[in-house]
DNA sequence: ACTATTTTTTAGACATGACTAAATATTTTA
DNA sequence: TAAAATATTTAGTCATGTCTAAAAAATAGT
């Protein structure tokens, strides 16, 4: 209901997106961390956000959002991912090429045009990047399971569901290996000194991967 | 090429309405009042976007933009039509909706975003009120004549081609008279004493409308 | 040509969001 | 548990974009 600034709506968004992996108060120096800024201007920010009552902030305890900072971080979320989804499928943007648009036209402010666009593209229900795309009612459906390729135990057969959309590299390489969501993969075998390993592709061709790049893909298991 | 605020943007944008009506310099006070700013917040960012040489300012006699400034005006008023025209066309907004929305979408910053728009939209001439849509060059193809339909003798039949876009209500009243772009109209009588005329609607029904509405419809002659 | 009116600029202020450097709290390590 | 290291806040500054009120310039009216 508010009216944001892009710079409080970011900073709702990476909250939230940090609470998600700690469930613990989300401290000055990690979201500094994150958005880029130094820890004053965290400190500062904070202030603000409580003042509205979007989170709430104990002075060198963290922060955490409120039922009402959590609903507007949600829905900037569901922009985001809805707009990535549509430059992917309807404008053919790559999957590297999307965040970087997606993260101006996240602040767009209009209900109306937000859900015309889910509706355009037939309420998607995961982003390219295979991230849970949350709901008008603000409602997301995780995955019931979050298995990370390294986790996967040798010979077993997985389906890549989602790739960590953080580093524009990891996506260049996949799209260039074909490393797509959808994929099928078959870990051959397990490197112990660098924790790499090597996989069959679709049942295809053999190659190997980096740790760097496991820990970054999630699949789900595929019953034989 | 420079990084422009949205407030230098919308100046810039503003300028160029201006020019293309009087193409004399445009005055502090003109802008002041299309931008809903006082003329002190004008004159100090004209220096600015003097410095940045987007315009040519001098003191008390108003500005102009500069070639660079007007390349810059123009691809914003690309932006605009072409993303008026994606919720029209796409989305199903209404013409009378969709302009609140693109005064946010046209500072998107993305030259590939708004060329594949471009493209996904099959390269529109005109936007939803009729307005001609820039190309990728900066160029504008616009309509030969210019003919008001309070210009208009009587007896002629013409086509509405366009209508002014800044009046909501206007676009609202022609929405549910059906009198939107293509419309055939046949002027049937004009009433000097309020400026009012009777027009023919597609050859169908006769209705009044006053001179507030004419003199913002465009159209074009239809030769018998 | 002089005065009145209108337009525009200047001066000074405020809100926002960020920064650096210094001070203070908290946590870690020995 | 006391010093060292780290994390966080405070104080003071800056740039941006806007505003009001007062001063100055341009224009219009007699
Ligand atoms: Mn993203
Ligand atoms: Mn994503
Ligand atoms: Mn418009
Ligand atoms: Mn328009």
């Amino acid at each position: 209901m508010e009216n944001l600034s892009h710079s409080e709506e970011n900073y709702l968004k990476e909250i939230f997106h940090l609470s998600a992996q700690s469930n613990d108060r989300v401290s000055t120096n990690h979201l500094a961390d994150r958005l880029n800024a130094k820890a004053s201007s965290i400190t500062d920010m904070l202030r603000k956000l409580a003042d509205k009552e979007l989170v709430s902030y104990i002075k060198y305890k963290g922060c955490r959002l409120t039922d009402e900072g959590e609903r507007i971080a949600v829905q900037i979320i569901r922009k985001h991912r809805l707009w990535e989804t549509f430059l992917v499928k309807k404008l053919s943007f790559g999957w590297e090429e999307v965040h970087e648009v997606a993260e101006q036209l996240e602040h767009i402010d209009s209900e109306k045009l937000i859900d015309s666009l889910d509706h355009f593209l037939d309420y998607p229900k995961f982003d390219p990047h295979g991230d849970p795309i949350p709901n008008k009612d603000g409602q997301i459906e995780y995955r019931s399971s979050k298995l990370k390729l390294i986790d996967v135990g040798i010979k077993s057969r997985v389906e890549i569901v989602r790739v960590n959309e953080d580093s524009l590299s990891l996506l260049k390489f996949l799209e260039q290996q074909e490393l797509t969501l959808g994929t099928v993969i078959e870990i051959m075998e397990k490197f112990p000194f660098d924790d790499s390993v090597r996989i069959k592709v679709n049942g295809e061709r053999n190659i190997n991967l980096s740790k760097k790049v496991i820990e970054n893909i999630s699949v789900k298991l595929l019953d034989e």
